[in-house]
RNA sequence: GGCCUGUUGGUGAAGCGGUUAACACAUUGCCCUCUCAAGGCAACAUUCAUGGGUUCAAGUCCCAUACAGGUCACCA
């Protein structure tokens, strides 16, 4: 039997050869640098915080080179497969401003010249490369059955063996090929596996963009690449795939680090050369002390999703993400106020190489909070919006009732050089606003009640108010006459109209400008914490103003 | 357990043989001020996990220890 024969009884009826296919996926024409990244998800259709971070910064090192970002869907383990999780995945990233050059575009459709990107389609590519090892002697069938497997596992485990199928434990490397034939014919069930070259004591350097050069054992484990339901595994599909698709760098979880050794095996057997790779940190949380990856299954803000539905602006998510991936960008940020996450250039040896890095909520709250503050009026309308028709139907009646009115609202304090900060997030909003809206304050003002501070007096609170607004309130005042006559009332019924005064001494006075002020905001309001006053008179207008001291 | 990586304040970090050890978030205090949010100013690592070594000089180089993380599937 030649080896040709050999392979063609392991993998019948392949549609091309290995040499066809090379041929099918040309060298790609790109300037001088140009990186070709990917990003290859199983779809699962849940997008993890940290696969948005790899998937982000593969598209941003490809279009900051003018290169190529690709989609790639693994789906070798049926298993992990979900309805529409492809479309799910692709619409959940491109909400946040990742989109990819070539890939799928829905579930049945694609873009680019490199495809199907869409590993289940490509099972030819890897069988017709997969018989081109078992020609050259470098990959064979094995037998060994899952409960041999276990057995093997159980065994290294009890004598502290490294733990594999390597050496001697590689039974069924050197089985003839009359004895392949005889097996096979009697219908035993086997997966192919790479004869490795490696020796565990031959130290290799492997070099990472991000961590730098390491010394790793070469791998001398005879990993599986093609399953016994005919589909690659992981590491085979995707070197081919990287290879044909001219991949130039692979930018991926660390978790994949400790396969490097394997996957350089790989390109070496298979004559590719390898691509260059970079190693990303994964987000990590302190769970009571524990720090660990943020988990899909224990950790509800692993999910992008979960800060979407807390209101933070996605651009807010992308700029935390980019603080997280170059310590140098939030610098650079502060010196661009107004530039754009795709002007900043993104470097390799500025992302951390670290183990990994706690996932800040506070600071990303802090981010979310100084985006909004460089809103427009109408983009925090519009936002709030949007954000209320998914999450609180109330209050988008109310938005979508007083446009005009809400936006005024919104731009109290806001247009100007140090506007005001306080949104972090679109849910924030309507717990800073109700009470403007006559329909919000009716229902809730006495829910939270009237929060006077020093002057509790019921005649007292009606005093001031009634004086202010028959002698002193006038809409057409601007915002210092408006204050001065806030001082001329307090003066009138004996508080003090300077601070400075009321503090020098205090018992001259029955209180000061600042208890009057109180008084009167929180007489319309309810609430002793609010924005500018002047505005929010000058918003309500007199009759609500009257409307809402007559209640009292 | 094997292999790999990492360890600078509460957090993210800068630092690449000679700096008062940047910066940002958080926290605390003061100032400003009619409240709040901001804003301004300040405090917060006598020390860079620990122990050795190299050097005139070490967070920075070397070794050991400790701790943390990742990974060891016919999963990706």
């Amino acid at each position: 039997m030649t080896n040709k024969e050999y392979a063609d009884l392991l993998l019948p009826g392949v549609e091309h050869t290995w040499e066809e296919y090379e041929k099918m996926y040309p060298e790609r024409d790109l300037p001088e640098g140009a990186m070709v990244t990917r990003y290859a998800p199983s779809p699962t259709g849940f997008v993890h915080i940290g696969a948005l971070l790899v998937s982000f910064l593969n598209g941003r090192f490809s279009s900051q080179t003018n290169g190529v970002c690709y989609l790639r869907i693994e789906d070798t383990d049926q298993e992990r497969s979900v309805e529409n999780g492809i479309l799910s995945i692709i619409n959940s990233l491109n909400s946040f401003g990742v989109s990819f050059d070539e890939g799928p575009i829905s579930e049945t459709e694609e873009q680019g010249k490199y495809g199907p990107y869409i590993q289940t389609k490509r099972a030819d590519i890897y069988r017709a490369y997969a018989k081109r090892l078992i020609e050259e002697d470098k990959a064979y069938a094995s037998f060994l059955s899952k409960e041999e497997l276990d057995e093997i596992r159980e065994q290294q485990m009890k004598s502290k063996q490294r733990i594999g199928i390597y050496g001697r434990y590689a039974k069924d490397r050197n089985l003839s090929k009359e004895e392949v034939f005889d097996r096979i014919n009697k219908g035993e069930k086997f997966i192919i596996r790479i004869k490795s070259p490696g020796s565990f004591f031959n130290k290799i350097k492997v070099n990472d963009l991000i961590k730098g050069t390491m010394e790793v054992p070469e791998n001398d484990i005879d990993e599986v690449i093609i399953k016994s339901d005919g589909i690659p595994t992981y590491h085979f599909a995707s070197v081919i795939d990287d290879h044909l698709m001219h991949t130039t760098h692979v930018i991926r979880g660390d978790e994949w680090l400790s396969s490097l050794p394997k996957h350089i095996q790989l390109y070496e057997m298979l004559g590719f050369k390898a691509p260059k790779f970079a190693h990303i940190a994964p987000l990590t949380k302190n769970d009571n002390g524990q720090i660990r990856k943020l988990s899909k299954r224990k950790d509800p803000e692993a999910a992008v999703d979960y800060f979407t539905e807390d209101g933070v602006p996605k651009e807010a998510i992308m700029l935390y993400l980019a603080t997280v991936a170059n310590s140098n960008f939030e610098g650079w940020l502060d010196q661009n106020p107004n530039g754009k996450i795709e002007d900043f250039k993104f470097d390799f040896k500025k992302c951390s190489s670290s183990s990994g890095t706690l996932f800040d909520l506070p600071k990303l709250y802090n981010i979310s909070k100084n985006y909004i503050s460089r809103l427009t009026k109408e983009e925090v309308y519009d936002r709030t919006l949007e954000y209320a028709s998914k999450y609180d139907s109330e209050f988008k009646e109310i938005l979508e009732k007083y446009p005009e009115y809400s936006k005024d609202i919104f731009n109290i304090e806001r247009e100007q050089k140090k506007p005001r900060k306080d949104y972090e997030k679109f849910s924030d909003v309507k717990r800073q606003v109700w009470y403007m809206f006559d329909e919000l304050f009716d229902k809730y003002k006495d829910e939270y009640g009237y929060d006077y501070q020093s002057i509790t007096d019921k005649e007292e609170i009606k005093n001031i108010i009634n004086t202010y607004v028959d002698k002193y309130y006038d809409e057409n005042d601007d915002k210092d006459t408006w204050f001065n006559k806030i001082k001329e009332l307090s003066e009138e019924l004996g508080y003090a109209s300077n601070m400075k005064d009321y503090k020098e001494n205090p018992d001259n006075y029955k209180g000061s400008v600042a208890d009057i002020s109180t008084v009167i905001r929180v007489s319309v309001t309810t609430r002793s914490q609010t924005p500018d006053l002047y505005d929010i008179l000058r918003l309500l207008g007199i009759d609500k103003i009257k409307e809402r001291f007559n209640l009292l």
